[in-house]
DNA sequence: AAGTAACCGTTACCTCAAGTAACACTTACC
DNA sequence: GGTAAGTGTTACTTGAGGTAACGGTTACTT
């Protein structure tokens, strides 16, 4: 009895959850050694630190590109976590943008070697197709992208600039994000409060031109949230 | 008689200007190859393509990752020549700015395996210290930040926020290129307004908040040239 | 109870690109 | 003629990514 109406071989369903759990303690795993070792480690060294040799590593990776991949989801998903309040916390739209683009900053600043992981040690050997960092980029970008045209929308003014909009401000915040960490000349605040004075100014630029007053101190509530 | 005077030895002289060359064609013998095979080409790959085994490309570059590095920065001085006159160009303000974003992305049209080569299949191998790109992208945001902070100085403004907003615009415009480059969803000249259009409102917004007016159809004399 | 489908894990190997050793020949200075 | 630079070759070493082949465990199926 129980199920005689057996779906296609309980053996096959029995492991669901399992495979998924231990992909994401290798993820830990790499995250632990790169933070130890710097963002220069191979499989091997990933492997070591989950307590395994390599061959089952790959029994849940086919590949290096495959697990370098997972690693910058978690870290996006750690980033947007922290980004998450930011956006759609109450307050100015000065502070508001001043606090994103600081949570982003507070991120690389407490994981370094990380973040040189996925951003440098991208690219995973060939395939350039498979970039790992454009992924995680778009993945923001697209996100920033949607909030945008939400609201030039909302403006009733032409959405189209979203897309490039936010590709460029996700590479101003990164590239900035990336000299500061190699060379911190200025304090985070000091920083966050520059980059957000551009964005400030370029966005009250473009509703200015559409015609659009907006006052850096109202709160304009928030359309939708990271959804 | 000649030259007794003799300085250490001619024999060690005698091909100064030869090495240089001989490092140039093989910069060249990567980029030809690179624009044919695609940016994942090996050093064997290049060795053939100068007509030549390995052993020879080692004696002109330590590493693989020295090669690369040259080619990169051969790759900035082409994207240097054709910035400079952008630069230098009269006109408003807001014509130099799209011109410059314009020369910039025309460049990585043009040379879109060589753009990928030098920015992703960067980190050649091991050494994150050593990165390729990060050079040429120093260079090129040590030279804006150069500039601007002239500016800023002339206007007796603080140009103590030069150097991030110098790299704020390169990460800008590069991400916004490489975005582009890969699905081009809009015309070259469209996304240099996009772009020229944040950059301008953000400039003008900067100068604004110091009290100081511009007319983005003011000609502007530009303040000393790359240099 | 026997079979089997999924996992656990190992050691020892293969592969391929980066980089090197060792050797031989050429040129022009000394 | 000696030698300091360069020309070039083939054949090797190295190291990291990735695989083969083996054996053990668990819990569902028959």
């Amino acid at each position: 009895m129980a199920r005689t109406v057996k779906g296609p071989d309980a053996r096959r369903e029995r492991w669901k959850g399992h495979r998924e759990q231990r992909r994401a303690e290798f993820v830990e795993a790499t995250i632990a050694v790169v933070a130890k070792k710097g963002p220069d480690v191979g499989m091997e060294d990933v492997a070591a630190e989950a307590g395994v040799s390599k061959p089952v590593l790959y029994r849940h990776f086919t590949d290096k590109s495959d697990l370098y991949l997972a690693v910058g989801q978690k870290a996006t998903e750690v980033l947007m976590e922290r980004m998450g309040p930011a956006l759609a916390a109450e307050g100015s739209i000065r502070d508001r943008i001043t606090g994103i683009v600081d949570a982003y900053l507070s991120v690389i600043e407490e994981n370094p070697n990380l973040y040189r992981f996925v951003v440098k040690g991208s690219f995973a050997d060939r395939p350039v197709e498979k970039d790992v960092v454009a992924e995680d980029k778009n993945l923001i970008a697209a996100t920033l992208a949607r909030i945008l045209g939400d609201y030039l929308r909302a403006f009733d003014m032409d959405s189209g600039g979203a897309e490039p909009w936010a590709h460029a401000l996700v590479g101003m915040v990164q590239n900035a994000g990336d000299w500061w960490l190699e060379r911190q000349t200025m304090s985070r605040a000091n920083l966050s409060d520059y980059l957000a004075t551009i964005i400030w100014h370029a966005l009250d630029g473009l509703l200015r031109s559409a015609g659009v007053e907006i006052d850096p101190a109202t709160p304009l509530t928030p359309l939708r949230l990271v959804d």
